[in-house]
DNA sequence: CTGGGTCATACCCCGAAGGTATCAGCGGTG
DNA sequence: CACCGCTGATACCTTCGGGGTATGACCCAG
């Protein structure tokens, strides 16, 4: 035997990201015991030490280290396996997208209406996700495509297609100095005293932000600046100010999926989906906005 | 529970591929009926029908064509895991690496002495696959990066480096009516009576070839011609014909890693590569070969 | 109708996963 | 130093489910 199976890889996880048999075991819903003998089982298996235990804890090893890595893409594909087949045999068929509200750069409702009208389309379920997740929903199998912005999204094991450049704002409170200017550069904001999304590091005030709302609500409270791509404008609430960043690199909007899943479904879609902002592109180059 | 476990996917993807539960029993080594019961385990759990049965075998439906499809790369993922971490808890660190034989373009001693002269470099340990399955073996966690050639091979999962680019040579039978031309292009092969390797298709003689020498003996009597990168010239039997085809595109020798895994050895490991690559350039620029 | 093929069901056995109680090391601290 | 409190490891029991054999239900060909 070598082959891990998924129960001593969630078990060996679980003991890795505790380093801690009794607190995996509680998060495992387990007692202790068995805990211990299923990965002293696991290292007899493999024939390699995953662990360093003594008495005060539990340490990783370097096989242990990259078992805890690959461990868990290995677990995430085996959820993906089973959650894309149960979503393929429910029916009629649906293709399910994955977008952060707002992150649709304008053109979700057009590429429905575009998708919807084409012969024999799947029904498309949205699926609201945090910022930064729709990699992740496509990847574990809870999405088929996602729309996200490059290259802030991880897209390790999707493929894309690009859709939409687009320009950068900053979204400033009201009465934020540079508030009233016509347009702003990267460095009008480097020394800002307010922390910045969506690279706040750390557990600053707003490091983890992943809902518009509660977004905005601290940028117009004045606690928080942004910087997101043009096509948040319209979501911004009245009195936070979208300023242009003229000098900071563009965002890509893309329609992505995972890169071995060749679905007629997906395929339509992103030609659809392109065909759409391909239109758009075109439209605010001979009619540019006001 | 949703969420398959390995035993389940290996027993589903046997069936699956079988088409056929007694004999997907007995390629497990086990009995039918309990494989029966572990499916419909399966598909209870999953909530989805897989497989379409009736007296006469068993058909896949829409979710089983999914989760064999999906199924199979999560349970090379999970045997990836095992295997990467077993290799990195084996003392002392090995590097371990994939060629098809004649297949490094003429660079892996000279890569291997630049790589162990490095300050504590760890051991490589060269793998031999067949033709075409350098790529699987990183995959699959049997090597850590790979000397391959694009476009041929499937990156799918991989990150690469390009090494070399190599025009293409036709490697032909001694009274081939080509074998005498100083240089071929590729219309001249087109509606030649030898199956080509590496495109033949189908179970033509020499399809599924694997291995060098195979592949001569059978171009030498006649049975076939082969087109591959300039390097299998110093491989090629006395005898075999090596005619340049010089409208073929070319082929690039490139360095392949899996996707996720930015280890310190594979990164070292490229690094050297790639400059024993640009040396080879420049030296074959500035003298080039008789 | 019978025979040979399919997959499903019935029933039994045993191994192993899980639980409880307890042990064994180690590091603080009175 | 003795003791407590923490860690993971061991002993022992129970139970559940994976595996086996025998057989059934069904379909098709002759």
């Amino acid at each position: 035997m070598t082959q891990a199976d998924t129960r001593e890889l969630r078990y060996f996880i679980a003991v890795a990201e505790e380093r801690h048999f009794a607190r995996a075991a509680a998060r495992l819903g387990i007692a202790q015991p068995p805990l211990t003998r299923t990965i002293q089982k696991l290292e007899r298996g493999m024939g390699v030490r995953l662990l360093e235990r003594d008495s005060r804890g539990v340490r990783l090893t370097e096989a242990g280290t990259v078992l805890l890595r690959e461990g868990r893409v290995a677990l995430e594909r085996v959820g993906a396996a089973t959650r894309r087949a149960q979503r393929a045999g429910r029916t009629p068929a649906t293709l399910v997208l994955a977008v952060k509200p707002g992150g649709d750069g304008g053109l979700l409702t057009e590429i429905l209406a575009a998708h919807a009208a084409e012969p024999d389309a799947p029904d498309v379920d949205i699926v609201c996700v945090g910022a930064g997740e729709q990699a992740a929903a496509v990847r574990d199998g809870r999405a088929d495509v996602a729309l996200l912005h490059r290259p802030d999204a991880d897209l390790t094991g999707l493929d894309r297609e690009d859709l939409l450049v687009e320009s950068q704002v900053a979204l400033l409170p009201p009465h934020h100095r540079l508030s009233g200017h016509a347009r702003i550069r990267v460095a009008d904001l480097e020394d800002d005293p307010l922390p910045r999304w969506p690279d706040t590091a750390g557990e600053l005030s707003g490091a983890g932000i992943r809902e518009a709302g509660r977004l905005m609500q601290l940028i117009l409270v004045g606690r928080l600046i942004a910087v997101g791509p043009e096509s948040v404008r319209r979501y911004a609430w009245d009195g936070v100010a979208c300023v242009p960043v003229v000098d900071a690199a563009p965002t890509t909007l893309a329609l992505a999926w995972p890169e071995d899943s060749r679905s007629r479904a997906v395929s339509a879609f992103a030609r659809v989906a392109t065909a759409v902002a391909s239109r758009h592109r075109d439209a605010t180059v001979h009619e540019p906005g006001p």
